[in-house]
RNA sequence: GGAGAGGUGGCUGAGUGGCUGAAAGCGCUCCCCUGCUAAGGGAGUUUAUCUGGAAACAGGUAACGAGGGUUCGAAUCCCUCCCUCUCCGCCA
């Protein structure tokens, strides 16, 4: 959420980024700031009115230290009026920063200045793109090669689990854990710690990062036990450290983290979802920067820069967007999708996405930092995947697939294979 | 899962109904003293929020695991939940 007083204070802002990311309540920005006006009024006649009973309170506690039990006994009665008062000014203060609060949860983080102004994903400025997409005709899908070897089981997962929860067998399975332990040691190599994190989470930690209210029906859950299951690697990660004041010279902090990811991707169909194209539950290794709000730029160009070297690496030919104001989340300021190019289906795949959250997310979860070994100040967060899995296995199928149906191993994985072929 | 003990500030730890937002110690910050080091002296040191103020700051309110309750008044009493520790059980 945003900072009610910086709303107040950049109202046609705040507005017009609502706008732009085709937010369809602009309004609600006077709604918010109406209520807090409210809210404020109200504090304050509660305030005075829990002074004027606390000090009676301690006058009564004064007087019977001293024995004056009549004294005491006359302002008792005075108070009778004000408990009933108090209580009702608390219920009410209550509704009304809660009435607040619900309307604050709705308002959309700004879009930064750098960002295109659009509606559609048509509007996203090519940032980069790298590399030459193979485009031969005898080039398969991925589900015709995986099918051809066995080498990921449909019919199974769906006996076990259901639609979306595959096996991967054999080499496609090592070359997932492959591609897991590359990208992990890359971002160790990078100064990134290395963590491992549970895969369900409390409501406090769902409701840190955005996923509630809102995003719920995304997540799987354990009613049972009142856990969320993780939709990302981002939630645990982030919320490591909610409810912290970190020292300023523990940013900024960097971790690097492998986890699958379970959504239920209600209402999804057609070719977006054929083979590996997106499932309910697949592995992701997830990059979560905190850092000081003045460098979080920077710091989001050399997250991009991190995932697209592991393209690189991979030598997969990809682009990067730039997402435009209405293409990108409700809870991001700048964001890059990194989209990896898929020959056999002849399309992009988005296999990471990098953003900007500013203290979004911060404020959310109370993650502040010491500035200055004084004040404190909400820090700046962001995450990017590097790299969600399946479908890079799928672009490596169908880019290192040669005409004889035999796949290569890219250079980078050998060591993890010590052989040319899947 | 069962039984018991406990959850207080950056840390240790006092506090069983009233001038306690919290003793004391440690740590930390600033100042003084000091040829250096060591030691010593003084001041400060939770967070959120509201009001006033350009600001410095001043004042109020709330918070002693979380939420409810009793009371004029709760860290302190009662209830529910969460967590930690010890023992038992179970277990990779």
């Amino acid at each position: 959420m945003l900072d009610i007083n910086f709303i107040r204070e950049n109202v046609e802002t705040v507005k017009q980024g609502m706008i732009n990311k085709g937010e369809k309540e602009p309004e609600l920005v006077d709604q918010v700031l109406a209520k807090d006006e409210e809210w404020r009024a109200f504090v304050h006649k509660l305030d005075t009115l829990r002074s004027e009973n606390n000090a009676k309170a301690k006058q009564i506690g004064m007087l019977m230290g001293q024995g004056k039990k009549e004294e005491a006994q006359a302002i008792i009665k005075e108070t009778g009026q004000f408990k009933e008062e108090v209580k009702a000014l608390e219920e009410k203060e209550r509704i009304l920063s809660e009435e607040r609060d619900s309307l604050l949860y709705k308002i959309a983080n700004v879009p930064h200045p750098s960002v295109p102004v659009g509606h559609t994903e048509d509007d996203n400025d090519v940032f980069a793109t790298w590399g030459t997409p193979n485009n031969e005709e005898w080039r398969k899908p991925h589900w015709e090669i995986v099918e051809r070897y066995g080498w990921v089981d449909f019919e199974r997962g769906v006996k076990v689990t259901g639609a979306g929860f595959p096996f991967y067998v054999g080499p496609v399975a090592q070359l997932q854990r492959a591609l897991i332990n590359y990208f992990i040691n890359e971002g160790v190599a990078a100064g990134f710690t290395e963590l491992q994190a549970p895969y369900f989470v409390n409501e406090d930690s769902a409701r840190g990062t955005g996923q509630i209210p809102d995003k719920e029906d995304m997540m799987y859950t354990i009613p049972r036990d009142e856990f969320f299951v993780i939709p990302t690697g981002e939630v645990p990660v982030t919320n490591y450290h909610r409810d912290e004041i970190l020292k300023e010279s523990d940013l900024p902090i960097n971790y690097v983290c492998h986890t699958p990811c379970w959504r239920r991707e209600a209402g999804s169909y057609g070719k977006d979802v054929r083979g590996l194209n997106r499932l309910h539950q697949f592995d992701k290794v997830e990059i979560v920067k905190i850092v000081k709000p003045e460098t979080s730029y920077e710091e989001l160009e050399s997250l991009r820069d991190h995932a697209e070297k592991l393209l690189q690496a991979l030598e997969l030919p990809y682009r990067t967007l730039l997402m435009c104001t209405g293409d990108m989340g409700f809870t991001q300021t700048k964001k890059y999708d990194l989209e990896v190019w898929s020959p056999g289906q002849q399309r992009w795949l988005e296999v990471s996405s990098c953003s900007n959250f500013e203290s979004f997310q911060a404020r959310r979860m109370q993650l502040r930092y010491r500035k200055d070994g004084k004040s404190t100040e909400m820090v700046h967060t962001l995450n990017g995947s590097a790299l969600a899995l399946p479908r890079i296995v799928s672009a490596i199928l169908e880019a290192y697939q040669e005409e004889n149906g035999k796949v290569r191993v890219p250079e980078v994985l050998k060591p993890f294979f010590g052989r040319e072929y899947l």
